[in-house]
DNA sequence: TCTGGGGTCCTAGGACCC
DNA sequence: TCTGGGGTCCTAGGACCC
């Protein structure tokens, strides 16, 4: 049976939003960036028409459109909007699958069956999203969420795209191959299948599966030939089942390049502890540390290391970001970025239970501990272990209470 | 005043265990 | 003078996404 499914692509956003909220934006060329040494994170359409693009640096921004206004991003201000966003979707169905801060996917399968045609239910979510949040966007309409992301590319802004099962041959046939950046087939990929003689969506689907597992492996070939038949089986998740995160971690590129590692040090400790916060409001702890560093030349050096406990605290985090740093030390160039990321995560049990006062909580592992010394080990352990032996993850939670000490 | 910051997923090799 | 094979974990690196 058919599925409709839709992809609503948030026409220029970050641009957009602040356009909305800020009437002398309106009309103009806006560009949203960061602070420091940045790059064009959002271009309103009027920068476009001057050959303003994403991932500009504001050397060429200048170059290109001098009268450009730079309106510092404000993130919060766009995952609030978002939510708004997510409010009018939530009215056709409770599959909405939030892909990425201006990107949702829809299954209006149920709709389409009691006779709605799926075209005027876009049409309506593009018009109310128009009068209630003052923003544009662009609507793909698929039989599957890869043919409906594809729609959702092809006109821009305010596009309303509909492909059909039976039309998608016809239309992939001619899909240059650069039409699939989002899709899966990046920056490296194009050029190469390229020289292979694929330029076009309908090429890359029809091309012999012994060549392309030769080249890309079985499960890449495969893969790289069901994008260009507009295949894909996966389901849009429910709004309310997102999967728990896999990592955490903050980078940040200097003003200036340097050798000084006290200032790198205290780069770091400042990360680390926005890492920290971000586990513990997500209540989450992990156990790999990811340490990056990005020299001058831009060449960027990764190194982790796996605990045996698990951390969620900043200065824990710092001290393990720290150990690997020293390890690549000494420098040999001159660095541009440092991050940290923590990732092999997992609920943290305790969080729910125990207080949020350190003090109080380290009192009462000193009289666990005290009590467990004299009538033997796990005479008293906390809830969240005996909650988590139950779910048969003892191994971890019972390393990191015992590693606490 | 070239090149941000947040992620996910995949591959591949080595250690280690059974 | 022999070295299979499966599984998991860890690490490094890279492609890709918005």
């Amino acid at each position: 049976m058919d599925r409709t499914i839709f992809l609503i692509d948030m026409d220029a956003y970050f641009a957009s939003v602040e356009q909305a909220s800020n009437p002398f934006l309106k009309g103009k060329p806006v560009i949203v960036c960061g602070k420091g040494r940045t790059i064009v994170a959002a271009a309103s359409y009027e920068a476009r028409a001057f050959g303003i693009k994403t991932g500009m640096n504001l050397y060429d921004v200048a170059r290109l459109c001098p009268q450009a206004v730079k309106v510092y991003g404000n993130h919060d201000k766009y995952i609030d909007t978002s939510f708004r966003i997510h409010k009018i979707l939530l009215d056709y169905t409770d599959q909405v699958e939030v892909f990425s801060v201006d990107e949702c996917f829809l299954d209006v399968t149920h709709l389409v069956q009691r006779g709605f045609s799926g075209r005027d239910v876009a049409a309506e979510i593009q018009q109310r999203i128009r009068s209630e949040i003052g923003l544009g966007c662009s609507i793909g309409i698929g039989p599957n969420k890869l043919v409906a992301k594809l729609g959702s590319n092809l006109e821009k802004p305010n596009g309303l795209v509909e492909i059909k099962q039976e039309d998608i041959a016809s239309v992939f046939e001619h899909i240059p191959l650069q039409d699939l950046q989002g899709l899966g087939i990046g920056r490296k990929l194009a050029p190469r299948l390229e020289t292979l003689g694929i330029r076009t969506a309908g090429q890359l689907g029809s091309a012999s599966p012994d060549m392309m597992s030769a080249l890309f492996g079985r499960v890449g070939g495969y893969h790289l030939g069901r994008i260009g038949r507009g295949e894909d089986d996966s389901i849009v998740k429910k709004y309310w089942e997102h999967p728990q995160a896999k990592s955490v971690g903050h980078s940040h590129t200097l003003p200036q390049d340097t050798w000084s590692i006290p200032v790198l040090q205290s780069y770091l400790r400042l990360l680390s502890e926005k890492v920290g916060k971000r586990l513990r409001e997500g209540q989450l702890i992990g156990r790999t540390v990811d340490f990056v560093v990005r020299s001058a030349d831009f060449t960027t050096v990764m190194k982790q290391r796996t605990l045996q406990h698990y951390i969620k605290h900043g200065k824990d985090i710092y001290t393990v970001g720290w150990s690997i740093f020293k390890e690549l030390l000494p420098l040999r160039q001159p660095v541009r970025l440092v991050g940290i990321t923590v990732s092999g995560l997992m609920r943290d049990m305790h969080q729910q239970y125990l207080l949020e006062d350190i003090e109080r909580q380290e009192r009462l592992t000193e009289v666990l501990d005290s009590i467990n010394e004299k009538y033997g080990d796990s005479t008293i352990k906390p809830s969240s272990v005996l909650i988590a032996e139950k779910f048969g993850i003892e191994k971890h939670c019972g390393g990191f209470m015992k590693k606490k000490q």
